[in-house]
DNA sequence: TTCCAGGGGTAGA
DNA sequence: TCTACCCATGGA
């Protein structure tokens, strides 16, 4: 096993300002397998299946020179990547750092906000995610309904069970395919993975892709507007109002509220404390609450409840 | 034991 | 469109 200092890509072009950091753990992503987050090194870890079949490690930090930011990846594998391996890579790694987003329209509205403008100042909002549309989806099926910490477990026996294997270190492991999950036994599924109810969703949705009856990933190219992209994703067993606009917001569209019990938890406490308990606002009143926020409710809500 | 967690599907109105 | 009911899991 080789450890291949590519540090920097060239062509990797990070936004300014970005707080890596920041920008890594301002939702719980990271801590989600096969990410892992070093907070003492600052550093971002993740296996990853090349589709060459190898599986390799990622392992990225940030060095800052005042406000240049440059991104070091590390990458450990059996021998050295291919060209195409290392584009691969590239295009990977600008995906789930959302390097290639504009926010500077966010940033303009939350400069605004007093107890908001250090996120424009810091560049923050560039929420983690991950290479493939259907590793995140699969993952916000596995919020719902459910503590975070018991999300963690499930994603974590998911990864264990169904992904490639690093060579070098075969305990550690990729996101397993829609292939390998399709492949899989269900009795795998209710024995040891142990989602719940979310299995049957989780071997639908990957027989779906593996059968060409849906392309999740044809959806990260940005060619449907929100409301149908919005609506392709609900089409997904499992995925309702709350899980589809978290997904929206993994893609790039904050219009939508991903309204869940945190959501009810903190603009009750926030901005309805003076309503009585047996008088809850709603839903559609509360999420009125950001209207002023425009096509960007979600950054906005999200980095208050955050503060 | 019961409730709840970063809800969603379905049937019936 | 709205409501009632059911749903596996694990921690409090």
């Amino acid at each position: 096993m080789r450890e291949l200092l590519q540090a920097p890509y060239p062509s990797l072009v990070i936004p300014k300002p970005y707080d890596f950091a920041a920008s890594i753990c301002d939702h719980g992503w990271p801590m989600l397998a096969p990410f892992a987050w070093d907070a003492e090194h600052k550093t971002l870890q993740r296996v990853e299946l090349l589709d060459t079949g190898r599986v390799v490690l990622l392992r990225l930090t940030a060095q800052e020179e005042g406000d240049n930011v440059q991104l070091q990846v590390a990458v450990k594998a059996d021998q050295d990547l291919t060209v195409a391996e290392m584009q691969e890579l590239e295009g990977k790694l600008r995906w789930m750092l959302k390097l290639n987003e504009d926010l500077s329209e966010f940033y303009a509205i939350a400069a605004q906000h007093n107890r908001l403008s250090h996120v424009a100042a810091s560049g923050r909002g560039r929420l983690l995610r991950a290479p493939t549309l259907w590793e995140d989806v699969v993952k916000t099926i596995c919020t719902t309904n459910v503590s975070w910490r018991n999300t963690v477990s499930m994603v974590q026996r998911l990864v264990a069970r169904l992904g490639a294997p690093l060579v070098a270190d075969p305990a550690r492991r990729a996101f397993p395919t829609p292939q390998q999950v399709a492949a899989a036994d269900p009795a795998l599924f209710d024995k040891e993975i142990r989602l719940g109810y979310r299995n049957g969703y989780v071997i639908q949705l990957a027989r779906e892709i593996v059968e060409g009856r849906r392309d999740l990933e044809a959806l990260k190219q940005n060619a449907l507007p929100g409301p149908e992209l919005r609506q392709e994703l609900r089409s997904i067993k499992g995925v309702g109002d709350y899980a589809a606009n978290t997904l929206l917001v993994l893609l790039g569209h904050y219009h939508e509220l991903p309204v869940d019990s945190a959501f009810r938890s903190h603009v009750k406490m926030r901005h309805f404390a003076h309503i009585p308990a047996d008088a809850p606002p709603t839903d559609a009143e509360m999420a009125a609450v950001y209207d002023q926020w425009g096509a960007w409710k979600a950054l906005g809500y999200w980095f208050e409840a955050g503060e």
